[in-house]
DNA sequence: CTTATGTACGTGCACACGCACATACATCCG
DNA sequence: CGGATGTATGTGCGTGTGCACGTACATAAG
């Protein structure tokens, strides 16, 4: 056992490794396809999660929470959004240091003429190659880790604050 | 109202959408630890594959298939990590276009001193939510899901030649 | 050999992203 | 009420990333 630091690191590393370059490898085709059908992800990630929301309404924070892109790009998507017409900004009455996202009623067009091509490039690269119990144990399975991982926060970023 | 864009799509939306969130949930964690041990994670990508790799070395093209970085920051990590005398690159002689990057003694020291905590970081914030079994069904399905869409290549890239 | 086409690699440029900071407001405490 | 602290959001700046292109070499065609 002179050098094992690749190979023997358990099933933990090596299901990790396959999340990570299942990744790379679709979210690329993902974004040209979509793209291409007229919404960059990053719009179609915003308006999808606004359009699914209560009210069709969410404070900036909680659209970070819930979308994949973080804080910043969320203010400034919503901000290249709000230019294009597909959402508004509304003043929270119950605190004014948040604002609400909307999505218009343009937003939402653009968001249904952009879904298929989306779910499609989703079936075709990614659960196409799988059955359904292994789409339902991956759902399940990574849903446990991000109930546990959202939880514990950004851990490691600001110390034990 | 027939107003369904999100949350009836299907099983392989919903696993995808899991995808998605834990990969944008638990890279920045693993970033954050590992580059605190020493390494940054795209320094130890690189250093993991290679060592991995047979004779230890890979030409740059290889290095990018089986890593998860682009081409191009291949290219671009290899350069820092010979300047921190960590690999070297070795000119190809059956192929004078390619070169191999070999990694060095110092390159396996530093990779063996980062692992642990690697594997550590994997296992508290991703392996440790999941039991064998779906860590078992992730890594093959997952894997199913790479050995199709690597094969198919870059659909869409490059139209014109 | 000469020319045409394909492959491997590196790099300038523009853009996307996160960090750190600034601002506005809320809340708590005396 | 006035000050101190915490929260929600926006933004300048440095860094990372891919795209498009250029260079060097390989290979096929004549």
């Amino acid at each position: 056992m002179t050098d094992e630091t690749g190979g023997r690191e358990g099933p933990g590393v090596a299901a990790w490794a396959t999340v990570l370059r299942v990744h790379a490898a679709v979210v690329p085709k993902l974004a040209r396809e979509v793209a291409a059908a007229g919404l960059p992800i990053s719009w179609y990630d915003v308006l999808l999660v606004l359009n699914a929301a209560p009210e069709r309404r969410l404070r900036m924070s909680d659209l970070g929470a819930a979308a994949v892109l973080s804080r910043e790009q969320i203010s400034r998507v919503v901000t290249e959004l709000e230019h294009a017409g597909l959402v508004e900004r509304v003043p929270n009455p119950d605190d004014k240091r948040s604002s609400f996202a909307t999505i218009t009623a343009g937003g939402r067009s653009r968001l249904r003429a952009a879904a298929p091509t989306y779910i499609a490039a989703i079936e075709s690269h990614f659960a196409s190659h799988l059955n359904r119990e292994e789409l339902s144990v991956i759902a399940t399975a990574l849903g446990k880790v991000l109930a546990a991982e959202e939880r514990s926060g950004d851990a490691g970023a600001s110390r034990s604050g």
